[in-house]
RNA sequence: GGCGCGGUAGCUCAGGUGGUUAGAGCGUUGGAUUCAUAACCCAAAGGUCGGGGGUUCAACUCCCCCCCGCGCUACCA
């Protein structure tokens, strides 16, 4: 592998729209902060960078529910998860956000550069406009019917009630959230970034150049973007919040937040070292790594790259260890139902207790498929691994040695093997020494490998190892007849419970911190990066050393704190539940007339079949008494073709024809859609002759 | 529908250029032990490696089809 100098680490910047949940510590920030503990303790020179995302018009939109300017708003996010981050102990160089000055210089920076060079494209297109209030409106900004279900209040980008994403020119009945008003189409300009001339030089870069190094799901994730083709994408928004384009003719037009917050990288390092930040970017010898979630990859691993690359002489990441998701309890991690563990709820409800969080997220970290977090499994792992075998061996070294030694390191010398136990003893003690650096080797490989289960799991097979050695050698046996045996065992394991300390650092730093002051250290372990470099056991304690009181490093957690906690989830469920409206809201009164427009009918089905490349499509050939038509209908994961042939159904036929995947559809068939959105076909109760109209 | 990732003991996961009885930790059960937070240590039980075909002397590992989970994508007058 490639020598680098030094490494620049970033965790995915956190939206400020919302606190942060259990599941964005697993997914980015917890293995990046291991990650950079780790090439801390090597004394690698690294910056880990981070910040608040605070554009886009989800914050103006959530400001607005909040009654609150996009200042406040993002205001009172950004302190909650800086202050979160900080209690939790994630050990970033610089917490920044995008609302920065020091960012908006950058981003500009990066737009005027790439402009100068003639990359963009400009195009002017339909968007629509409310007119009372003089601004375009991002798609989040307009609502209306959802074309697929129906929903009133479908969003321009997406309908919340059946997921279906939309573009605003699909929803029937449109109106601005801002003034209620129906608003026009008018032409707007944007700039586009050409994606598709930068596919060639990504197939190589990635598909070629990282096979190897990066995650199978990274890598297959970034090769099927490109293999499915590259299309320019718009890169302003017409937005009053963001980084505004710094061109004469754009007033009113901000940079789309996600071109804009990946350079907020960039421009927390320049805040963090001012004179110095060039070198954390643009040297070769640089080793830069992205830490984000899923979701992330095609803007990490695609689109911020090829913006690096436009800009010229700045460095692409050498590797992007995105993790897959998180779920709770079963379900699905949720902000808006509430069903999470809110970071600074778990911090007040267990206070002391950030390693055992750490450690758990740690051991169910979602590196190859989503992970399954429940409290049940917390609690076990807390009791049975961290407690009972870690701090365990801990203290029992520690007491050991302050019953028989008075906490006084006892002489490290080889002992002679004068007798069978003495052989025994020097035998168990090769044997876990040969052990415990194997797993110290195994552990620091996979830290490099971005694998922090497995290099957590070689962590605690060193505290095993601890465990089984003063098994294995009785030390309170053999203190009846041999004290000097009992030395050399005790000096052995306090060496363990040393190396422990070095090696949890990245894992579990309260205790790292924890031990250190049992053994009473600090007038030594600055030599403990040794144990990093040299990748064994190092001989961690002086002899004769007066070791501090020892202490309980974790308690069991018991079943009353994780009661209270399933319960606070369950509860949530159930207001979610109570307070979820169980019928849609009555549309507006609407006239006689307005229904006499309707020409409904009973039509029987002819045939149907399945259309191509679409799950969700019947194709229905339907006698409706005056001709037979075909009319495609969005049922196919409701009923199957056999099952529609024969069915009476009800149809508007009156219409305007549609054409969908290539084929027109002549009618609506009226369905019934249950509250858990299974549809049902709605016929008369008797057979009726086809043609028979519905009033 | 297309594409990507995954589906291995109760739970969390390893593994494999195809080759003797498929591994680990936790949990469970039994035993041993007492320095230790009833912890530690030893042992055992527990899996038709998602399903079905195929290639092969031999497949959990390769090929084909299918099913399930997650994500991206097309589509749902």
């Amino acid at each position: 592998m490639k020598k680098f100098k030094r490494t620049t680490v970033t965790a995915a910047l956190p939206y400020a729209n919302g606190p942060l949940h259990i599941g964005h510590i697993a997914g980015a920030y917890l293995p990046a902060d291991t990650y950079v503990r780790f090439l801390r303790q090597r004394g690698e020179d690294v910056v880990f960078i981070c910040g608040s995302d605070e554009h886009g018009v989800a914050i103006t939109l959530g400001a607005k529910k909040e009654g609150v300017s996009p200042r406040q708003f993002v205001d009172k996010y950004h302190h909650l998860m800086k202050q979160a981050f900080e209690d939790f102990g994630i050990g970033f160089d610089i917490y920044s956000r995008t609302s920065n000055p020091t960012h908006h210089e950058t981003a500009k920076e990066f737009f005027t550069n790439i402009y100068n060079k003639g990359i963009f494209l400009e195009e002017t297109s339909d968007q629509y406009y409310d007119e009372q209030e003089q601004i375009f409106l991002a798609d989040r900004y307009i609502i209306g019917t959802c074309p697929n279900c129906k929903h009133t209040n479908a969003y321009g980008d997406q309908c919340e009630k059946c997921g279906t994403s939309l573009s605003p020119k699909q929803l029937i009945n449109p109106r601005s959230t801002v003034s209620g008003k129906t608003p026009v189409l008018r032409p707007t300009k944007h700039w586009y970034f050409p994606l598709d001339k930068y596919e060639a030089w990504l197939k190589e870069w990635i598909v070629e150049g990282h096979k190897q190094d990066w995650k199978i799901n990274v890598y297959g994730q970034c090769k099927s973007w490109i293999d499915q083709g590259l299309q320019p994408r718009s890169i302003t928004r017409d937005l009053d919040w963001g980084v505004s384009v710094p061109l004469p003719d754009a007033a009113g037009k901000v940079l789309y937040v996600w071109f804009d917050a990946p350079i907020g990288y960039i421009s927390a390092t320049k805040e963090l070292k001012p004179a110095g930040w060039e070198k954390y970017w643009k040297d070769p010898e640089t080793r830069l790594i992205h830490f984000i979630g899923k979701d992330n990859i095609v803007f990490h691993c695609i689109i911020f790259p090829a913006i690096l690359k436009a800009a010229g002489d700045y460095i692409l990441p050498d590797n992007v260890p995105a993790n897959e998701f998180l779920n709770l309890e079963g379900d699905k991690i949720s902000t808006s139902r509430n069903h999470a563990v809110w970071l600074h709820e778990y911090l007040a409800d267990f206070p002391g207790r950030r390693d055992e969080l750490r450690y758990v997220l740690t051991s169910i970290s979602p590196e190859t498929k989503d992970a399954d977090f429940t409290w049940k499994d917390y609690q076990q792992k807390v009791n049975s691994e961290l407690v009972s075998i870690f701090g365990n061996f801990v203290n029992r070294v520690m007491v050991l040695t302050w019953k028989y030694f008075d906490g006084k390191v006892p002489a490290e010398h080889e002992l002679p093997a004068t007798d069978e136990r003495r052989k025994k003893i020097l035998d168990h003690y090769h044997k876990a020494h040969a052990d415990l650096n194997v797993s110290v080797k195994e552990m620091i490989r996979a830290l490099q490998d971005f694998r922090f289960r497995e290099a957590q799991f070689q962590l605690m097979n060193m505290a095993r190892i601890g465990n089984k050695f003063l098994a294995d050698t009785e030390p309170w046996k053999v203190a009846k007849e041999d004290m000097e045996a009992v030395g050399c065992i005790l000096n052995y394991a306090l060496t363990i419970v040393g190396n422990l300390a070095i090696a949890c650092d990245p894992f579990l730093p309260d205790a790292s911190r924890n031990i250190k002051r049992q053994l009473n250290s600090s007038s030594f372990d600055a030599s403990w990066k040794q144990f990093w470099i040299k990748e064994e056991l190092i001989n961690a304690i002086p002899q004769h050393h007066q070791l501090g009181q020892a202490e309980l490093l974790y308690k069991n957690i018991e079943n009353e704190e994780i009661e209270k906690q399933i319960e606070k989830l369950r509860r949530t469920k159930m207001e979610n539940e109570k307070s979820a409206p169980l019928v849609k809201a009555l549309k507006p009164e609407i006239t006689i007339d307005d229904f006499s427009k309707l020409d409904i009918r009973i039509g029987k089905v002819l045939s149907a079949e399945r259309m191509e490349k679409s799950n969700k499509l019947l194709k229905l050939k339907v006698d409706t008494g005056i001709d037979q038509r075909t009319v495609l209908s969005g049922i196919a994961q409701h009923y199957t073709p056999e099952e529609m042939v024969g069915k009476q159904v009800t149809l508007i036929a009156n219409l305007a024809p549609r054409k969908m995947m290539g084929i027109e559809s002549q009618g609506m068939i009226l369905m019934a859609e249950d509250l858990d959105g299974k549809l049902r076909l709605v016929f008369p109760s008797e057979i009726v002759t086809p043609g028979s109209t519905v009033s």
